[in-house]
DNA sequence: GTGTTAAATGATAATGATTACGATCTAGGA
DNA sequence: TCCTAGATCGTAATCATTATCATTTAACAC
C-alpha cells in the first residue's frame, strides 16, 4: 500500500481528497514498513499544518486504518500505525524497539493452535516478535 | 501461583505483609487463570476497604508483576492481571474476550522465526489468541 | 463560475487510564 | 513500647484517546 492507491481507496469509500489526508500519506510513505505513533504523525504533520488539530490527524489515521488501508498495534499502551502490507499471504511482524522498522514473518501457528482448542472459538490472534532490527544492533 | 505462595515472595522480596495486599491476593485467587482490569479488582477490593485509594491496588498490581507472582496483557488499552502460571514450559495463552478465561497454548514458534530473521537480535514475544471459550459461546 | 450542502477541520474540552506526591498510618524490628 | 521505613490515603497531574460544535471546504449541480 502506498499514498496513491490510498487516495484512490480513499475515494471509493466515499471520503473527500483532502490536503491534510495528503499530507498524511505522504508521511506514511516516508516511513515504510516502520510503525510510527500518532503524536510523531502530527509533529511532522504540524510542520506544514502549524495549529493543526490533533484531532484531524488522530481521526483520520483511524478511518484508514477502518477501510484496510493503515494496520496498527500497540506499543507502550501507545497506537502505532503503518501501511497495510501489499502482500496478500497471511503474516506477522518482527517490529524494532527502537526504530519502529518490520520485517515480515512467514509463519504463523494459529492454524496448529486451533487443533489443540476444541470448544474455543479463535476471532483473532497476535503474533508478535520484538528486539532490534539489523540497523539498530 | 496462589495467594499463600505469593505471600511468601512478598516476604522475601522485602515486602511487608499488609491486610490490603492479602485481600488483593485473594480476590486474584479468586479469579483463577482468569484476566482482570485493575479497575474491576478495585470495586471487588472496595467492598472491604471502603474509600481504598485506587492507588493502592494500581502500585500493588506493578508490584506484584514486577516480582514475577502476577502477569499481564493489555486489552483495548486497558491492562490486565493474572497469576503467572505454575508451569515451567514457556507456554502461551488462549484469552476468552467475553470473560477473561484462558487456556494454555503449548506451541511457541519462535524459536523457528529466530532462524528466519538472521540479523535481528529478538528481546521478546508476544502470542495471543483471543475468542470465546467453551462456556461464553 | 456560482451556489449548495454534507463532510472535514480547528479549537477546545471531556473522558479514562495511568502515574505522581505529600500527609498520615502501620507493620515489623529494636 | 518505641521507632522508622515502607504502605496507604487523598488528591491531583499527566497522557492518550474521544467528543462537541462552530467554521471551513471539497464535491457536485446548475
Ligand atoms: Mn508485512
Ligand atoms: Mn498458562
Ligand atoms: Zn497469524
Ligand atoms: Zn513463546
Amino acid at each position: 500500500m502506498n499514498s496513491t492507491r490510498a487516495l484512490e481507496v480513499l475515494k471509493e469509500h466515499g471520503y473527500k481528497h483532502t490536503k491534510q489526508r495528503e499530507k498524511l500519506l505522504t508521511l506514511l510513505d516516508q516511513h515504510d514498513d516502520i510503525y510510527v505513533s500518532v503524536k510523531q504523525l502530527w509533529e511532522e504533520f504540524s510542520e506544514d499544518f502549524p495549529g493543526a488539530s490533533y484531532d484531524t490527524v488522530y481521526r483520520n489515521l483511524y478511518t484508514l486504518a477502518d477501510i484496510g488501508i493503515l494496520e496498527t498495534t500497540s506499543l507502550d499502551g501507545e497506537k502505532q500505525f503503518r501501511f497495510h502490507c501489499d502482500t496478500s499471504d497471511h503474516h506477522h511482524h518482527f517490529i524494532c524497539t527502537a526504530c519502529g522498522k518490520t520485517s515480515a514473518i512467514h509463519l504463523c501457528p494459529v492454524e496448529d493452535v486451533a487443533l489443540s482448542l476444541p470448544g474455543h472459538q479463535i476471532d483473532n490472534h497476535k503474533f508478535e516478535v520484538y528486539g532490534k532490527c539489523p540497523a539498530c544492533h
